[in-house]
DNA sequence: CTGAAAGCGCTTACAG
DNA sequence: CTGAAAGCGCTTACAG
């Protein structure tokens, strides 16, 4: 249409310079008048062009095995368009070891990615990484935590904060005035935590939301994650709040709360948070009543996707995606485990 | 590696037949030794094939505007894929009206579709229907509504009774002793809705389960969708009941219901189905405390994809795919409409 | 700055 | 029954 060779099409198309400023023009307007845009699949075919994604996440065999669903997501999603020639380099840190984080970090900037896939669970450790990223021209896409002054691609995840002030509306529904509820956070690193906080405050805020609701919350933080210590520090909580109608645990790891109230054999409404396979006995059992889940898988697969439209695709969605907070009991249990 | 032509391979792959029984044995075992996989790709990009998906559901502006979400999801789908070249014709009808259904059904076959995407929600009309679909070789994918006994390619949809029971659940938490639940159907065609009476065969199940908890449930229908006919049956119901504490709608018109209690200032516990523009308001101001949410964009979505997966990746996945029961409150609303 | 040519991994007639 | 050739819509050197 515009009387010039597809090879000069191409090099406007992609901005690849070399084309006179006439030819730029007349190239381009015609491209915006037909509304051309190139097939993918023939692009891809015809480019020789191999992408590299590096994905940095925590351990999937820590104290909790939350990591494991957003390994399965970014697995299917990879399945999905294996046909596009992408190679994927999975490197795994100890969420609690600054020094085995940065250890992986070093190796992802050295593999030069065209793109990278990151849980900055560690705030300090991962502002700082995140700058090599840039120096590097590595563009970087968060899941599961956020930090909203960093200039990455995409961020997919939870507002934690919504997420407590649910969990608060599930533990008032039907609760007698003068309730206690205990807050138990359990994590070696609360202040680093910054998504665990933000639950915290989200429960907060629902009850002084409804002033109308009459009950007390306690809060105690436990430092030490092995279940003797957690066992301990209950019991040291229900000999001071004689109470306690409901416990709120704004982490994964609600289990050992559970595992310590099946010993004592106490039914108190208890709620937590993720659908991993610690916490499903305890919720078919009845001694955990809610868990709120962050849709993990979906926080795997929608980041790969996210450096696939970026990167090979060449459209970006949204920038900041918030993913549902899905309420699970145990009656709706099945159909998550399943999809 | 075989020693044999390009063409040659091909057939075997495809199965096109006019091969030796001798070479095909040869190609065959050397496929299965190295994987070989045709790159899709190169395969939709030199193939000349064009695929029709038929979209047959019902109107998207009828009493309740249920049928847009699944309509959102199929375009999404139908975006990401559009470098397959696939052409779609959507066929909508009535869903109260057997006449307007096999109106849209014979085009549906006229048009000599690949596929087929399809919302069975007339018993009788669709298996009927689905008769000609088999004669006229057009694979069917069902969403939304299942019948078990049809040669389906796939399912997608919800476990209706199991999420009648959740309804029961939600209902029960917190309740006094000596409660009243109303039951509410409303429908023109009550009988041939068979997901309708599922749900409530959940609810009532759960009681049954549950014999500790002592509640009274009354069922009434109302056969006639207008508003003030609904208002009108409830009037006679609250004053036939008088200690009725919640209520329960098995389906998107929940919102009728709202108004009602809207109008005449009554606080009442109320759940119902669907996030559907009606409903949400009841959501927000706290008429309606929880709807339980089908899914419907991903039902769609996923529809389209089966589709896409069988007819052009040959790749079949699961037959059927039963989606999470979603439970939606005032809290979590906003990002489920976001997704 | 521009065009012609080869090639990506397949499919599809066509000739034999 | 089998192979050679053209072509799908691009990208990528290469020559000028």
């Amino acid at each position: 249409l515009a009387g010039v060779s597809i090879g000069t099409v191409d090099r406007v198309i992609h901005q690849r310079g070399q084309v006179s400023g006439d030819t730029l023009k007349k190239v381009m307007k015609i491209v915006e008048k037909v509304h051309f845009r190139p097939d993918v699949l023939a692009s891809t075919l015809a480019s020789k062009k191999k992408f590299r994604f590096i994905i940095l996440i925590p351990d999937c065999h820590d104290d909790s095995s939350f990591w494991k669903a957003p390994l399965t997501g970014m697995k299917k999603a990879i399945a999905e368009i294996s046909h596009f020639g992408i190679e994927t380099i999975y490197l795994h840190f100890d969420q609690f070891d600054p020094v085995s984080f940065q250890h992986q970090a070093n190796k992802a900037i050295r593999s030069k990615p065209d793109g990278l896939l990151f849980a900055p669970v560690q705030y300090l450790q991962s502002v700082e990484f995140v700058k090599s990223c840039t120096e590097n021209n590595i563009p970087y896409v968060f899941i599961n935590s956020n930090i909203e002054e960093l200039d990455y691609l995409s961020y997919i995840g939870q507002d934690s904060i919504q997420s407590g002030y649910l969990a608060a509306k599930l533990m008032s529904l039907g609760f007698v005035a003068g309730s206690e509820i205990l807050v138990v956070n359990i994590s070696k690193q609360i202040a680093n935590h910054r998504h665990i906080l933000k639950r915290n405050k989200g429960f907060e805020n629902y009850f002084e939301d409804h002033p109308g609701i009459d009950v007390n919350i306690n809060t105690i933080n436990i430092e030490n994650t092995n279940q003797e210590y957690v066992d301990h520090s209950l019991g040291k909580a229900f000999m001071k709040f004689k109470n306690i109608n409901g416990i709120f645990v704004p982490s994964s790891r609600v289990f050992k709360v559970a595992t310590y109230l099946d010993k004592m054999k106490k039914k108190i409404r208890l709620i937590g948070y993720d659908l991993i396979e610690e916490n499903i006995p305890f919720l078919e059992d009845g001694t955990i009543d809610f868990l709120i889940s962050q849709k993990p898988v979906e926080q795997g697969y929608f980041g790969i996707m996210a450096l696939l439209n970026h990167l090979v695709l060449k459209k970006d969605g949204k920038k900041n995606l918030y993913l549902p907070i899905d309420i699970i009991t145990k009656e709706n249990l099945k159909y998550y485990l399943e999809y």
